[in-house]
DNA sequence: GTGTTATCCGCATAGGTGTGCGGACGTCTG
DNA sequence: CAGACGTCCGCACACCTATGCGGATAACAC
């Protein structure tokens, strides 16, 4: 359906209440874009050995991560543009560690909750409600 | 590089670390696919309004995040499959609200905190580290 | 019953995104 | 200096995903 139809809400106070609270398109945006770096096995994974191993760089990162070394670069690409890793250069070695002010909430929170999480979660939707 | 290269690890130690902390692949799917779900304007703005507002039909969603009804109807689908969201039908409107096992800690801690938290990314992006 | 409303679904499409390959650069080793 | 190594980058391709349109289904109003 149009995005012109339902001329008349139903419950138009309702409306008002939650469009008056409701983050702008442009905040949901930069939100979603910090969401979406993490909403990707290699990166999330990559991101938990990070938090793990203080510091590890491409070659071991992929070890650790049974993935291709491209892969693992170009995820830390996204990272770093991010502002969420950094990098030190040792040599020909490139180390990489979480920015020290990666987000706490996300990593106190949501990084060492989420496994137990996305069991319960699963468990839930073969349920009825 | 492809994936068979880089066959003597640089920190060992560390590797081996990080390899017995790390979530597994699938588990590492179970997660991004949860974080994939509120990784989206849409469905995220979704969320805010239902958790602000009890429970919204989709003509009044669309409404509030101004966006077309196939976009809400979509957004709702996917939450509703995951289990996020539950239906209850009254005549030709269908109410839409937040699964009561909705993940607290996402809802609590990630939510409401998200919105200064993107800020504060976007301003370190700008600095050297 | 007829027309209208609210919603859902299937389908096709355009856009974004991760991956692998080839190549290039800088750094260490002998 | 020549070779090996670790890493990064650009490109092309396959894939997923969100969107819009048309149609179908119920429920209400008259």
């Amino acid at each position: 359906m149009s995005i012109t139809d339902h001329a008349h809400p139903i419950d138009p106070e309702r409306v008002a209440h939650a469009r008056s609270r409701l983050p702008t398109a442009e905040e949901a945006g930069r939100i979603t874009s910090l969401l979406s770096l993490m909403a990707d096995p290699v990166r999330l994974r990559l991101i938990y050995a990070l938090d793990v191993a203080e510091e590890l760089c491409v070659g071991d990162l992929a070890l650790a991560l049974d993935v291709s070394e491209d892969s693992v670069s170009y995820a830390l690409r996204l990272l770093r543009t991010a502002g969420l890793t950094v990098t030190r250069k040792h040599g020909r070695v490139v180390y990489n560690r979480l920015a020290k002010d990666f987000p706490a909430p996300l990593r106190d929170h949501c990084l060492r909750q989420l496994v137990a999480l996305s069991y319960e979660v699963d468990e839930d939707t073969l349920l009825e409600q």
